[in-house]
RNA sequence: GACCCAGUAGCUCAGUCGGAUAGAGCAACGGCCUUCUAAGCCGUGGGUCGGGGGUUCGAAUCCCUCCUGGGUCGCCA
């Protein structure tokens, strides 16, 4: 048991113990929240317990606090104080401290992996439209999307990513339209270009080389023929540029689920059917609807058309109904901001199907938008001037790109300044973090020079000073931050923790130095410097930053 | 008209299931390299937490209302 927990279970010993004894009136109490205080005057814990009970118990705060005072029984406190309308504020005993490190130094590179739990978590994110290449607003999905598969791995669930490629629909169609075009256009045989087609030179690019490679064969073709080849050619090329393109910038899927095969395996129909005859579909203006609004949604929605071809809707809901098949016991999809508007009808129709919507997440990812000499870079894949994911990286390097996209609450919209991530990269955040990391790798290379070995019964005890004490009470936070920020689908904390560690090591280095003191001392301090090093790694794994050794 | 996100230091943002004197980076100013990486450290200044009400012992945080910025309201995906 942590020292948190042994600590809250004294307070609520002492609490049953003094109302055993009348001391305080008996009645419900609720559970000993404890804290780090916001400053060190506070203590090492606090817990407004007092106050919150002296509510239901209709007592004073203070006098409650007084009590649990005097009936606590924990010999690993040194000492309390009541404070302000009735915090406690306790002073621990060095001891806890060295537990801690030890620990975390037999844990050595696993520090941080929690226990596994049996809960399955499929998380959805980028599925960006195989129709060009990502752009910014993408690789912040990317790269927080990878970070979140990252810290509920190390959370202890059961994890799998995946991008889901639309590969169906009208989209593809205007994709080997456009492709065609620009065959056409580099053959010159005049053409008119698709009104609703991308622009992107990404298409050019692939029309030339459809050309270098086979000539005009394919002019004498069958128009419908012709857009059939390049759809194919066309999907199969820019899925594989997607792929390319992630894998650069670190971020792995363990699936890539095409939409087509839910229409080629009947289970859009299969869905259609199966909802049909529950009752949520309904006909009308000769189309199908779903009567999402029994689940919330503000109004119905068409499923199938008109026409008789499946809208979007219709391809997604089969589609999260083969997520919640596979056996995964939640579902996040990680969607822009634009699509906010469309969560109410996918968890209605998760209803509609059988399942809670509880059990499918959406986390909305606000905008991006990118700034280059202080002016507004649009992004418009219809204009062809967007900045693509791999600009971006080639300008900033995946490392600086990822630690920014992850380093803010989602929540919040993010300017992208390229001219700041570039011309004065050496101030990004991210440099501190690994600078952090190469001096400890320097230690140790240094440690070997000098024939120093680490001898592995280290006198903790003599890592007192207060950036010690403070750098250990880091570390020793590190597995809770790693489950609050799984539980709050929070990457951003990881990142704002790490910077946080970086900045008590960096003390600590000036402050301290490692090898050439005492003996005991500097095996102390290499036991504290290698669990830094080992956590420092690890949040950089999560985040998909890399830990240089030498800078 | 409805819905979602944001509004906190000069700038970019943390902090938001109520807690103590609201934090960090950048920018500004002043110090620290004969010793493990100065991409570092130490110090100083900087705030009506968008406005107004309310709940509470206690509100940046919860409720109401208004204002501003962004996004969305399709038989597109």
């Amino acid at each position: 048991m942590n020292i948190k927990d042994r600590l809250a279970a004294a307070v609520n010993d002492a609490v049953k113990l003094a109302m055993q004894k009348g001391s305080v009136p008996q009645g419900m109490i609720q559970e000993v929240q404890l804290t780090v205080p916001p400053q060190k005057q506070f203590g090492d814990f606090a817990t407004n317990f007092a106050m919150q009970a002296a509510k239901s118990l209709k007592c004073n705060p203070r006098a409650l606090a007084q009590t649990i005072n005097d009936h606590l029984d924990a010999p690993f406190v040194e000492r309390l104080e009541i404070a302000g309308p009735g915090f406690i504020n306790f002073f621990l005993k060095n001891d806890w401290l060295y537990d801690i490190l030890a620990d975390i130094a037999a844990q050595g590179e696993k520090h941080g992996d929690l226990p596994t739990r049996p809960e399955k978590i499929q998380v959805e994110f980028v599925s960006a439209n195989p129709t060009g290449p990502l752009h910014v607003g993408h690789g912040r999905g990317a790269a927080v999307g990878s970070a979140l598969v990252n810290v509920l791995r190390a959370a202890g669930f059961k994890v799998e990513a995946e991008y889901y490629i639309n590969d169906a629909g009208n989209q593809i169609n205007n994709l080997a339209a456009s492709v065609n075009a620009r065959y056409l256009e580099c053959l010159s045989i005049p053409c008119d270009f698709p009104d609703d087609g991308y622009h992107g030179a990404d298409i050019i690019a692939t029309a030339e080389r459809i050309v270098q490679a086979d000539g005009d064969k394919y002019c004498r073709l069958p128009t419908k023929e012709r857009l059939a080849l390049f759809r194919e050619l066309a999907l199969k090329e820019k899925i594989a540029l997607l792929k390319e393109d992630l894998e650069k910038f670190n971020v792995h899927f363990d699936t890539w689920f095409s939409e087509r095969t839910l229409h080629e395996n009947g289970e859009v129909e299969k869905c259609c059917t199966e909802l049909t005859a529950k009752g949520y579909m309904y006909e009308k203006d000769g189309a199908q609807w779903l009567k999402s609004t029994a689940f919330g949604d503000d109004k119905d929605r068409v499923v199938i058309r008109e026409n008789g071809i499946p809208t979007y809707l219709a391809s997604d809901i089969a589609y999260h109904q083969n997520k919640f098949e596979r056996g995964f016991d939640t579902l996040i999809n990680l969607w822009g901001a634009d699509h906010h508007g469309y969560i109410k009808r996918m968890k209605a129709a998760c209803e509609t199907l059988g399942y809670s919507g509880g059990r499918l997440e959406v986390l909305i990812l606000q905008m991006v938008s990118l700034y280059r000499d202080g002016e507004l870079v649009k992004m418009s894949k219809r204009t062809g001037q967007s900045v693509t994911l791999n600009e971006l990286i080639e300008e900033v390097g995946t490392d600086a790109a990822r630690f920014f996209f992850i380093m803010r609450s989602i929540d919040s919209q993010l300017d992208f300044d390229l001219n700041l991530a570039t011309e004065r990269s050496n101030e990004n955040p991210v440099y501190y973090v690994q600078y952090a990391h190469a001096r400890i790798c320097s230690i140790f290379r240094q440690m070997s020079e000098n024939g120093i070995t680490m001898a592995g019964n280290a006198k903790l005890p003599l890592l007192s000073s207060e950036c010690e004490i403070d750098l250990i009470k880091k570390l020793g936070e590190y597995q809770e931050e790693i489950a609050s920020a799984a539980h709050d689908r929070a990457p951003h904390r990881i990142a704002r923790y790490v910077h946080e560690l970086a900045g008590l090591f960096h003390t600590f280095y000036n402050q301290c130095r490692i090898l050439g003191v005492d003996g005991d001392l500097q095996q102390a301090r290499l036991v504290l410097v290698l669990a830094v090093k080992n956590t420092v790694r690890h949040t950089l794994g999560i985040l998909g930053v890399s830990a240089p050794e030498q800078m």
